[in-house]
DNA sequence: GTCACGTATTGCAAAATGCAAGTAATTTAT
DNA sequence: ATAAATTACTTGCATTTTGCAATACGTGAC
């Protein structure tokens, strides 16, 4: 497909990282998970700032491929399915935080939101502990 | 142009993180210069896994737009010019080393390279001072 | 069976990307 | 002084990816 096909396949750490959640998309469907809680593919639709649905599927059929996603029937309602992520997953949380900080720092837009820059500051243990709960 | 015409503007931090940095190149480009000191177009050129030469000149302009880089004339060489990561640009560190950390716990691939990885996991502090520093 | 709902796919236009070739300014070599 | 080589950047065109709208598929409710 897209991703896959175009790996750069060098051994750089930083690289597999971008190769693997590095696209305008994936990150934010990551955020909508940890920090909203979000699950399900309709969430997701209308949660992400007007993801299109084929990108959408794109993204979590890619995030899944690589283990940060896995999706299971939803046991509440039989006909939807549930996106949780994996322990792979989580493990970004650390990566949202310091991006987090980072635009806490220097975005100086008058509506930036600095509602979760200032959960990081006060606690950023608790905050991170909160993000691999959800 | 491309990125400044997309932005989704909604003041959430991680959506200003990667509209200023969440492209496929930009955080390569930004790796060349703090991991490996690259400083001019022809070092990116021929240094970041094969990146042609409209599309850094075009990433280079966004990062200095978004004030990451600074472009100034090669005092050595009238006929380069240098860019140099600006205090906006240094403080993605963090978010670099947060890579290179989930990278090396998930990266299996037997080729991966584990040099920063390792470099991190000694000695974290001293290894953003020096990627601050460079 | 039919209908609604949640998920997924397709077709097509627009945009971004990649590649190759070319331009411009300056410096070095002859 | 002229030619060649550097360095930075631009342009044109083919390919790939994205975005959007419409549509299809699968499951369970009635």
């Amino acid at each position: 497909m897209t991703k896959e096909s175009k790996k750069r396949d060098t051994g750089c750490p930083v690289t597999y990282g971008l190769d693997t959640f590095g696209d305008r998309w994936s990150l934010l469907i990551i955020r909508e998970m940890m920090i909203l809680g979000k699950r399900t593919y309709s969430e997701f639709l209308e949660a992400d700032e007007g993801i299109a649905s084929n990108i959408l599927i794109a993204r979590l059929k890619h995030l899944e491929a690589e283990g940060i996603v896995e999706k299971s029937r939803d046991p509440d309602n039989r006909r939807a399915y549930i996106y949780e992520l994996t322990k792979k997953g989580r493990d970004l949380a650390p990566i949202l935080i310091e991006i987090i900080i980072w635009s806490g720092m220097h975005d100086n837009r008058p509506f930036a939101l600095k509602k979760a820059v200032n959960k990081v500051k006060r606690d950023r243990t608790g905050f991170e502990a909160s993000l691999r709960a959800k």
